[in-house]
DNA sequence: AGCACGCCGACT
DNA sequence: GTCGGCGTGCTC
């Protein structure tokens, strides 16, 4: 038999299928799907088994198998066919689609595997006396006998000299049992009332037709009750579910809700758990003991059969595409895309829908839904702007007087308060006051970044750092500003403001040791905080019942990236962090400082108008001709010469604009990521309405530089940021 | 990705 | 004359 291996190097040159001898000892048990190591040139690889067959395509003399890695197939023909989809989605390798699927103890990779563990059972034989023994004795054989099969610890903590005669006289029987890492407990079984809303778009989706919604529902409307709902239902008919959530909301809570509803039934994946532990998650959803995966962008990938509904939370989330290691793939088109083989639907919410959601919903290629109101029946939370142009003058630090007015007003009433930090955009670089001088890593065209745990100036990208200067290395003065404000600057402040206040700070810094993040959750809940201060992370899928005040200290600084999204998630942050404030009985007030009132992002956002501004920012799309009007495709052309590069980049434009019409095409253009150590790249940006032959034409792009040393060609379809 | 083969510059 | 640069090509 002749088997065809896709080995396990993610490069266009050896991107195909290799053919190798199955020995004789091998052909019953290999399977397409299954992992095998084969001879590749000098070296020894992993590779998939793609294909099987009785003959051989080439006329070379081939090498066999060395041999089949997995007892079972890691690949389902079904991901199987999705890999290569996906392949000429993103025109990635095919390996690394299939790499991107798998957990990483199952990649094919040498050195990567993990070890199964296993516990040891006991079971009674047919020889054993069922009485007539000493009394230890007798109570482990009782104990075995009613549990059917017991624990080699449990046994030992009743004695463990008892346990080894019975062991000896053939009375018990070796079991080995896998031993899962991650060990659930029984849960009761908790489910609330829905209102009439939330049952109407219950119904809606599995009474409805099999297509994908978009659930447009406003911050505390009960989403989460609406997807456990529907996923009870397909859960009944005996199919399997898949929820999509972004990594920062996927936090042990939002998991607990499930597991209080769903218990075993549910497998976690995120990026909190060891390689191990993903990669006993996996087995349990592979072999069908878990029926619910919930997960960050890759579990879309989750080996479930007879998929019923997939779900996909904040579905605006940028965290769904993939970008940086090539596929860049969108996980939301693949979960149209398994739904589809699935024959079930999709489920899209958020409070704040994508535009192109919106625009699909309205061309009716999604089924609309809404959830208008919130479940404790209180109106949103008014927002107060204040126009920091004015403020200023009389603020302390970043406070504007009302916001400190309202701070105070909560304190004494013993009411919470949340305070964002908006660091979306946001680098504290240093300049000198004098001449000027900005701080720039060598390798890269960037500005330094200052770093006051270690005290030193670091490089985002490349990680290149120096300790902290004094004095301007340019001009000598000793007159260098800190640009920029941390999380800690603004702890300081209010400790000068409101000194008997109780503030938990939350960044990445305080929540990077493991378990911090919900310790911190837990204790501000019960209240032994007053404050909540934080960037990002506090603005998506807490729920806190005593929180009445939501402060944002600086609503602008997102929307001054250039990035045509800008507008977009500064109002989708916005209007999260302000579904903080007042979800239970309680209503809730937001205060918005900004140097920006007049904008429509800010605008829309005080009067937390998602339609007026989905409005308001389509027509512009429509005009700078942006997605959802337009599809975005980035060409980066990377490499160490950088005349040379822009003469190729210039050579990629040409040749596009003799084999595309009715594409626009921009650049190349260096952007103000040139130099990231010492790689230069250029993009060329493409703007299209149809896609016919655009993927074809570029994957000869592709093709013409691969394996060229000295220009690298990386396509992002559909980016997430264009920087 | 690795590794070998091959064709031109500065050395013992 | 040789050692070694990295351009080019191949891996079943």
């Amino acid at each position: 038999m002749v088997a065809g291996v896709l080995v396990e190097i993610s490069h266009q040159n050896v991107d195909r299928i290799f053919e190798y001898d199955v020995p004789g000892e091998m052909a019953s048990e290999i399977q397409v799907g299954l992992r095998v190591l084969v001879p590749f040139g000098k070296q020894e690889l992993e590779g998939f088994v793609l294909t099987l067959s009785h003959q051989k395509s080439t006329d070379k003399e081939l090498k066999k198998v060395i041999r089949i890695v997995d007892s079972s197939i890691v690949l389902s023909q079904e991901l199987l066919d999705l890999g290569v989809w996906m392949q000429k989605e993103t025109l990635a390798t095919l390996i690394s689609c299939y790499q991107t699927m798998l957990p990483r103890a199952l990649k094919a990779k040498r050195g990567t595997e993990v070890s199964i563990k296993y516990d040891t059972y006991y079971r009674l034989s047919d020889s054993c006396p069922q009485s007539d023994l000493r009394s230890t004795q007798q109570r482990i054989v009782d104990y075995v006998k009613e549990k059917g099969s017991a624990l080699r610890q449990d046994l030992l903590s009743i004695s463990a000299s008892s346990l080894n005669t019975l062991i000896r006289n053939g009375c018990l029987i070796e079991e080995k049992k896998e031993h899962y890492r991650l060990q659930y407990e029984k849960q009761e079984i908790v489910k609330k009332t829905l209102t009439p809303m939330q049952q109407k778009v219950v119904d809606a989706v599995i009474h409805g037709e099999t297509k994908p919604y978009l659930l447009y529902g406003v911050t505390g409307s009960g989403k989460t009750e609406v997807y456990m709902e529907i996923i009870d239902y397909y859960l009944k008919q005996g199919k399997t579910s898949i929820v999509l959530v972004p990594e920062i909301s996927l936090t042990p809570q939002m998991v607990q809700r499930f597991r209080e509803r769903f218990g075993e039934r549910i497998a976690a994946l995120h990026s909190a758990l060891s390689d191990g532990e993903k990669y006993d998650e996996w087995r349990r959803i592979y072999r069908g003991e878990a029926s619910i995966v919930i997960g960050a962008r890759s579990a879309v990938f989750a080996p479930l059969e007879n998929i019923g509904i997939i779900i996909v939370d904040e579905e605006h989330s940028e965290s769904y595409k993939q970008t940086d290691p090539s596929p860049r793939y969108h996980a939301k088109e693949v979960a149209l895309m398994r739904a589809k083989t699935h024959h079930c639907s999709v489920v899209f919410g958020s409070a704040t829908p994508s535009l192109e959601a919106m625009a699909r919903a309205q061309k009716n290629v999604f089924t609309y839904l809404e959830l208008p109101e919130r479940v404790n029946g209180k109106s949103l939370p008014i927002v107060e702007i204040v126009d920091m142009n004015q403020a200023m003058k009389k603020a302390k630090g970043h406070f504007s007087q009302r916001l400190i007015q309202e701070m105070e007003q909560r304190l004494e009433n013993q009411e919470q308060i949340i305070l964002l930090l908006n660091r979306r955009g946001y680098s504290s670089f240093v300049t000198c006051k004098n001449c000027g001088y900005t701080f720039k890593c060598p390798n890269c065209d960037i500005s330094l970044t200052y770093h006051k745990s270690s005290n030193t100036l670091r490089c985002h990208y490349c990680g290149y750092g120096e300790k902290e200067y004094k004095t301007c290395p340019k001009c000598g003065e000793k007159s260098l500003n800190n640009l920029g404000v941390g999380t800690q600057k603004i702890e300081e402040e209010l400790h000068q403001i409101l000194p008997e206040a109780r503030v938990l700070r939350m960044d990445y810094d305080t929540t990077s040791r493991k378990g911090m993040h919900e310790k911190m959750i837990e204790s501000f809940k019960k209240q032994e905080y007053d404050i909540l201060l934080g960037t990002q992370m506090v603005a998506k899928g807490l729920d806190f019942s005593q929180v009445t005040l939501v402060g944002i200290l600086n609503a602008d600084t997102s929307l001054n990236i250039p990035d045509f999204r800008s507008s977009e998630n500064t109002f989708s942050l916005l209007s999260q962090v302000s579904g903080r404030s007042g979800r239970a009985q309680k209503s809730g007030f937001v205060i918005l400082q900004t140097f920006n009132p007049d904008h429509y992002a800010i605008q829309y956002s005080q009067k937390q108008d998602y339609l007026a501004f989905y409005q308001a920012e389509m027509k512009i799309r429509r005009q700078l001709k942006y997605p959802p009007y337009y599809y975005l495709c980035n060409i980066r052309v990377s490499g160490g010469n950088a005349l040379l590069l822009f003469d190729e980049a210039m050579k990629i434009k040409r040749s596009l604009e003799r084999n595309l019409d009715q594409v626009i095409i921009l650049g190349p253009s260096s952007g103000n990521l040139f130099r990231i150590n010492n790689i230069f790249r250029y993009q060329i940006i493409l703007k299209y309405k149809s896609d016919q032959a655009l993927r074809e034409i570029l994957w000869k792009v592709v093709d013409h530089y691969k394996g060229n040393p000295k220009v690298k060609i990386d396509i992002d379809f559909n980016p997430s940021q264009m920087l």
